[in-house]
RNA sequence: GGGAGCAUAGCUCAGCUGGUUUAGAGCAUCUGCCUUACAAGCAGAGGGUCCGCGGUUCGAACCCGUGUGCUCCCA
């Protein structure tokens, strides 16, 4: 078999993830297995493939493929999200580009060219994520409007609402006067704006006199009811409980007091605007003030404003200003920066307004949820974001759950032509409850609310209704599979998402609906910029998974991402795991070239070679002990890193195994001469150990490890479903005697570099230890590695040779030419001087009676240590000193 | 205005229970290698006021206070 000289992804990709499929390996059904439950945060339908998709999706595979690995009934369950606003505003635009205005259309019209758009565009992501090498279970792929799902939304409102707590009220909400929709907090942006501050003088009403206030909005001093000043404001105290005029429009305002404003702003005098200003609505129910609403659904003035009527409020922000200084009003105009809400969806400049709403109450339905979270039910990865869930949850308002929109869960509503009305799960119910008060109501007459629920009032039912957990109470799927185990998402939307999702669960299911959440941090630009359509700054995914390949991809973006940091996304970390896929695939190709050689020979050694409590008799006894104990080690290791989300430390430490201690280190071990034959024993324990790290990668780089596990050998069964084996002790004794061997190799190494010994240069070298018997054992790898042509071991100096000291050992290097003995001289000078220091500071830290009294034993043990150390350290560099004469 | 978080090498970040650390990794940089798995590589090296100040402690990158700068969330 021919190898590639480079690793080419794109094949071998496709065609594991057709044999996964094939295999049916992602498909869960219950069993008598402990199941490990994932569901994914369904994506919008309108949405493509992003640099936080990616993420977010790699992060769940790799938590889900490694359950798999560890016996569990490994299940992960795609969908999307109907996404209202998202939706219908990209059908809107598909219609328009048609010709065909929205409200040219019926509801069920509508509807209709939705369902067609979501048929046609919707779900694209949910091919992209196979790229991506996602192990999802496609059967079980959900929509929050599904049938079964849809009905389930509108029994939780009829549910809520009957026990009182949605309520419908008059409220101030933010208007997207583009959408012509009510906007949850969480879906107006804030932005820095320059605006202008205008000074505008009111006249007194009675008396001669005015008062100045100052104002970023002039247009609404037509839906003024009053003005109020602080209390303790000296400038003011005269003017408490008497009347103003507004401006052009004449009506008559009182002057109240309020500590609500500060001092310092502006003049210290604020107009109050109830129907446009939240702050100025809860001043006017304090002192019930008139509600004036000066502008209509679209962002234009109402009769109620008298001037400018129909005219968009931001025209009437620049005309109403001349008017004013025309009659005298205007007193002075400020530059001034503030911060100004948008619509996430539309960009619209957000209006405060008073409207109807749908709501739901949100105080008792919140605490369990906080106390689940509090007492360490269900554990935040990193823990850090409790305190915002707490200061959030403890603070938490009451939740705007209607929408003005067509696509979405109809509010099931229905009004009698008075205005009274029935929440009920149909027309007929609702037309028997509401008969009760009017008999002589016909069904015809009642009408069904127009508008939908809120995107998250859908979603938050997620984690159980995939499984039909309202939909079939107490089926055998949500007992198998609910609580599920782990959330992965962003910490944005902690509380549009994940707070709601456990309220839900506590409040529909008696139970929380996930043990753990992991927070992935929000990826940027390299420049630390959010990712984003409008910046143009998000990559293409799918153009990159072609470049790199998706294993790659996988990498790049696991490496640099703590849990719940953000990310700055680079290309060269894609570099990076591209590099590390070919650094595999050359591993490989050198074992298939031992293998075409050990095929020729064969071994005599004794294939029940005790490798747990090896005699070290040759460098690949040694070699093969020490792998196999520095494989035991890094698994539990990695082990612990998984069991504490620390995902990229984890992919951290199995990179620098592959690459350091099996490539750079193992294999250059066990390497036999050139065109020698390796022994088999050794050839097949490595290509066990290869097959062990490509276990432990897996569930980071699904393709190209299925692949070399397969290619390493006949497999009777996939890498992909291949169990766990459990973990086991590593002995600290070898290991130690690999990480001194490393570290002499490396001194060795930097010795002869320093002093310009070319690596083909053979040296002699002479070793001077109290431990001979530790050195024969690996005398052959040191001498391999170091270009030694002669291990010799000596009680005394060897002069005319380069000194290296490594712990108490030295070694002396001949290499029969002349030594710079400068060069050499100033490098034994700066190491003594630091070992001198350091040797004091540690002397200073033993002869302080307080720390020798207080200190830990084995920490007073260590530094003991560290002193003999360094003392023998200085006399070795001494002795070097004399040497060099 | 309220809240949360961050500040460690040129860059991105680790550093978990205060002592193994006069601080680690990757990338970048520099030096030497076209050595037979791999130049997408190999062998090495250099690089730090742990943001400033004060405190607690025998001992602080780590704990406390304070100042500065940055980021995010909410109003």
């Amino acid at each position: 078999m021919e190898l590639t000289k480079n690793y080419i992804p794109n094949e071998v990709e496709a065609k594991w993830y057709a044999h996964w499929l094939e295999q049916g390996y992602f498909t869960s059904k219950p069993d008598e297995r402990e199941p490990y439950t994932v569901v994914i945060p369904p994506p919008n339908v309108t949405g493509v493939l992003h640099m936080g998709h990616c993420l977010n999706n790699s992060i769940q595979d790799i938590l889900i493929r490694r359950a798999r690995m560890q016996g569990k009934n490994a299940c992960w369950v795609p969908g999307t999200d109907h996404a209202s606003i998202a939706t219908e505003a990209k059908v809107v635009a598909m219609l328009r580009e048609r010709g065909i205005t929205k409200s040219s259309l019926t509801r069920d019209e509508f509807l209709g060219y939705a369902w067609e758009w979501k048929e046609k565009y919707g779900g694209i992501i949910l091919q992209q994520l196979k790229k991506m090498g996602c192990s999802l279970d496609w059967d079980r792929t959900s929509f929050t409007m599904d049938p079964d799902y849809y009905q389930s939304v509108i029994r939780v409102f009829i549910d809520l609402y009957g026990k009182g707590m949605i309520y419908r009220g008059k409220r101030m909400i933010n208007w997207d006067v583009k959408a012509k929709t009510a906007l949850s907090d969480e879906e107006v942006i804030y932005k820095e704006v320059q605006s202008k501050l205008y000074y505008v003088r009111y006249e007194l009403a009675d008396e001669e006199g005015d008062i100045v206030i100052a104002t970023v909005r002039p247009e609404t001093i037509l839906g003024d009811s009053a003005i109020c000043v602080n209390p303790a404001d000296e400038r003011y105290k005269h003017l408490h409980g008497k009347y103003a005029i507004v401006p052009l429009i004449n009506r008559r305002i009182p002057i109240i007091a309020d500590d609500y404003v500060t001092l310092d702003f502006g003049t210290g005098a604020l107009k109050v605007t109830p129907a446009h200003d939240m702050n100025d609505y809860q001043l006017g129910q304090k002192y019930q003030l008139e509600i004036i609403d000066t502008m209509n659904d679209d962002g234009t003035m109402s009769e109620a404003a008298q001037l400018f009527v129909g005219e968009d409020r931001l025209d009437v922000r620049k005309k109403i200003v001349p008017q004013l200084e025309a009659s005298g009003h205007l007193v002075k105009v400020e530059e001034y920066t503030n911060q100004v809400g948008f619509s996430e969806r539309t960009d619209a400049m957000v209006e405060p307004r008073l409207s109807l709403q749908w709501w739901v109450s949100m105080k008792e339905i919140a605490e369990p949820a906080l106390k689940a979270v509090m007492d360490d039910e269900i554990h935040f990865h990193p823990a850090k974001f409790k305190n915002l869930y707490r200061h959030w949850m403890e603070n938490i308002k009451d939740w705007c759950i209607s929408r003005q929109l067509w696509w979405g869960h109809r509010i099931p509503a229905y009004y009698a032509p008075d205005g009274s009305f029935a929440v009920a799960s149909t027309k007929e119910e609702a037309f028997e409850q509401l008969k009760i008060n009017h008999p002589q109501l016909t069904i015809e007459e009642i009408k069904q609310d127009d508008d939908c629920l809120d995107t998250w009032f859908s979603s938050w039912l997620w984690p159980f209704e995939v499984f039909k957990g309202l939909a079939e109470p107490g089926n055998a799927e949500v007992n198998y599979y609910y609580p599920t185990n782990t959330l992965v998402t962003a910490p944005e939307i902690i509380f549009f998402w994940v707070a709601r999702m456990i309220m839900a669960g506590f409040e529909f299911m008696d139970e929380k609906p996930f043990a753990d959440v992991y927070f992935t941090g929000i990826v940027r630009d390299k420049l630390g910029r959010k990712m984003s359509k409008s910046l143009g700054n998000s990559p293409d995914l799918l153009a990159l998974i072609d470049l790199y390949g998706a294993d790659a991809v996988r990498f790049g973006i696991m490496i640099a991402s703590p849990a719940g940091n953000d990310i700055l996304f680079d290309e060269s970390a894609l570099e990076q795991g591209r590099n590390f896929n070919n650094k595999l695939w050359n591993a490989l190709k050198l074992l298939k070239m031992w293998e075409a050689r050990s095929k020729r020979e064969t071994s005599d050694v004794n294939p029940e070679l005790n490798l747990t409590h090896p005699s070290p008799h040759t460098p690949q006894d040694f070699a093969s002990a020490w792998f196999r104990q520095r494989l035991n080690k890094v698994k539990a290791e990695v082990d612990e890193m998984m069991r504490q989300f620390r995902l990229n430390e984890a992919l951290k430490t199995i990179y620098s195994l592959i690459w350091d201690d099996f490539c750079s280190w193992y294999l250059e071990w066990i390497k036999p001469g050139f065109e020698q034959p390796i022994d088999a024993v050794v050839y097949a324990q490595t290509v066990a150990y290869f097959e062990e790290l490509m276990e432990l990668l897996h569930p980071f780089m699904p393709f190209i490890t299925e692949e070399i596990y397969h290619l390493l050998a006949e497999q009777a069964d996939d890498l992909c479903i291949k169990q766990q084996q459990p973990l086991a002790n590593a002995d600290p004794a070898i290991l130690e005697a690999g990480e001194l061997l490393k570290q002499v190799i490396s001194a060795l190494r930097d010795a002869r570099n320093k002093n310009q010994v070319k690596p083909k240069d053979p040296i002699k070298l002479h070793i001077q230890t109290t431990d001979t018997a530790n050195y024969r054992a690996i005398e052959n790898i040191l001498g391999k590695q170091v270009n030694a042509e002669l291990i010799a071991y000596t009680e005394t100096t060897v002069p005319g040779t380069i000194v290296v000291a490594v712990e108490k050992d030295r070694f002396f290097l001949e290499t029969g030419q002349q030594l710079n003995s400068e060069t050499l001289q100033a490098e034994l000078l700066k190491d003594l001087d630091y070992q001198q220091k350091f040797l004091q500071s540690v002397q200073k830290k033993l002869s302080n009676e307080r720390f020798v009294q207080n200190a830990k034993e084995e920490v007073i043990a260590l530094e003991r240590k560290k002193q003999a150390d360094a003392g023998a350290r200085i006399e070795t560099i001494k002795e070097s000193l004399r040497n060099l004469g």
